[in-house]
RNA sequence: GACCCGUUAGCUCAGUUGGUAGAGCAUCUCCCUUUUAAGGAGAGGGCCGUUGGUUCAAGCCCAACACGGGUCACCA
């Protein structure tokens, strides 16, 4: 560890500024008083002022050394802090007695120091703190990558994500807007009287959605448990419960193949509104990311990946049956013949368990043929029963449920539907779940007798939706992979390299 | 899981038909008191991803493996 001759330099400095000059290279009680955003807003006066500089008005600033120019007796820094950067001058007339030669050779590149000066402008016309002292207050040993190119190697971003936070802006901005995001989205929940709740990361049984979860052990318990796959069925235990709205947003685990949409772990939204029907959740929905474009100070039409996607209300509706022909180009007298559906999905090439019902064809035939065609955003609805087994049926067509998926730029974003809230019927849906893990399908729900019984005690009429954040974060900063918009995105270990 | 591409100094990258390893930034020494990726002079710094193979000789050719990226498949 740190045996580089970079970083052996950079401890000889460190043990220069402890056994030397007394200073101990990790400071505590730093005395910053202004930001490098506020020095530059309250020194723009100096423009028009006699001299260009204000002896009389001091400040202390703080942050990491991002550029060092030594010219001589004098030297020009590029200090860092979070709200921005600032030039910082420092000269040996005006610090004491022969402190700058002996500063000026321990500073490096990626220290933190802080500095006691006033404003001046330069020749250059730059707003820069003209230093009476300096401190380095934070050493570093390792060297921060090159100035100019900065960190590109992707596995380095991902891996050593505070290089890439130090050395690229655009980074930095993408958590700032997910943060900003993930405020407004919980803010408008909140407006609307919605509660956010906490439900189990550790389940008993993986429920909620259709998944492999990852498996742990309780050592007191002596039992398995499953990370959660998603949180709904708690979330529908509390409205059985008596809570009328409610919301998590929290990490669901499934284990699962990752590539720039897929994740391990990833960021949800679920929020299960009483007395509510899908429709009604579609225009919230609407109104949601309107809400959040707005906060984002983003127009209607967005740009993901240089394609231009109109974000403007209401989105396009569609049902799942037609989108089939409509939109995934299939011969509309097929869509309900199984074999036939087969036949096509044969000719790209795919292989189908011809085991599984019509529904679960239908859905292969969906993903297949129409997901990624749908580029503005759009609700597919009337989703097939088979594949839908917490949702409630339609009145009218007990084949198909009153669901809706919303896909944009060609990826689901989010899922809704009324709520399943027949105990009976939710007991046989289970059932069928079970069947199906029989013939093959891995992901199928297990049998949730609690769940069930949950239902036997009354859940209110309710509509609920999951919305995929990371997904939404990817589409509102424009980023290519899920690992961008991620601050410690999923990766193979590594042996060490330090 | 399949295919393609990548892996060389702390970082960003060159590296010819196989013949003793290169640049810029960074680092060290020296010069330089208003620079803007500061400038000038000099120096140090390498398990060429790992392991095998071919060859008199491998950063380069071959094979396997590891990690990453991309495309597809799987997957809500």
């Amino acid at each position: 560890m740190f045996d580089n001759q970079y970083e052996q330099q950079k401890i000889e400095k460190s043990l220069t500024l402890k056994n030397e000059l007394k200073s101990f290279p990790y400071k505590q009680n730093s005395k910053r008083d202004t930001t490098t955003k506020e020095f530059l807003e309250k020194n723009k006066y100096l423009f028009d002022k006699e001299g260009r500089r204000n002896e009389d008005e001091k400040f202390t600033i703080a942050g990491r050394v991002k550029l060092y120019r030594v010219m001589g007796k004098a030297s020009f820094l590029k200090i860092e802090d979070e709200s921005g950067i600032l030039q910082a001058y420092i000269s040996r007339d005006n610090l004491t007695d022969g402190y700058y030669n002996i500063i000026k050779k321990l500073i490096d590149i990626g220290d933190f120091v802080e500095i006691i000066g006033y404003g001046f402008i330069t020749q250059k016309d730059e707003i820069t703190i003209y230093a009476d002292n300096i401190e380095i207050i934070t050493k570093s040993i390792c060297t921060l990558p090159e100035k100019f190119h900065g960190i590109t190697d992707k596995e380095l971003r991902y891996r050593q994500r505070y290089l890439d936070l130090i050395m690229n802006e655009g980074s930095k901005n993408i958590f700032k807007t997910r943060s900003k995001i993930i405020t407004e989205i919980r803010n408008f929940f909140n407006d609307m009287g919605c509660m956010e709740v906490e439900t189990p990361m550790m389940h008993d049984i993986a429920g909620g959605a259709n998944a492999k979860p990852f498996i742990t052990h309780h050592n007191a318990l002596g039992v398995d448990k499953y990370l959660r796959i998603a949180p709904e069925l708690y979330l529908k235990r509390l409205i059985v419960g008596g809570f009328e709205s409610v919301f998590e947003i929290n990490r669901n685990f499934r284990n699962e193949g990752m590539d720039a949409t897929h994740n391990p772990e990833f960021t949800m939204i679920e929020f299960y509104l009483a007395y509510k029907n899908y429709n009604d959740l579609m225009k919230i929905t609407e109104s949601l990311i309107s809400f959040l474009l707005e906060k984002l100070n983003k127009k209607d039409i967005i740009t993901y990946q240089e394609e231009e996607i109109n974000m403007q209300t209401p989105f396009k509706r569609i049902k799942y049956i037609d989108s089939l022909y409509e939109i995934g180009g299939l011969d509309k007298n097929i869509i309900n013949d199984k074999d036939a559906i087969i036949g096509a999905l044969k000719k790209k090439d795919i292989d189908v368990n011809e085991k599984l019902s019509l529904g679960y064809i239908q859905a292969e035939a969906f993903d297949v043929f129409v997901e990624d065609k749908l580029r503005n955003p759009t609700f597919v609805t009337d989703f097939p029963v088979e594949i839908s087994p917490l949702a409630r049926r339609n009145d009218d067509d007990d084949s198909i449920v009153d669901r809706f998926e919303l896909f944009i730029a060609g990826k689901e974003i989010a899922n809704g539907f009324n709520e399943l809230n027949d105990p009976l019927d939710q007991y046989e849906r289970f059932k069928s779940q079970v069947d199906a893990k029989e013939l093959g399908d891995g992901e199928a729900h297990d049998m949730d007798d609690d769940y069930v019984k949950a239902l036997g005690f009354g859940m209110p009429p309710t509509a609920g939706e999951g919305i995929g954040i990371d997904r939404l974060v990817m589409l509102l900063t424009d980023a290519h992979s899920i690992r961008d918009v991620l601050l410690f995105p999923s990766m193979k270990p590594q042996q060490p390299t330090i």
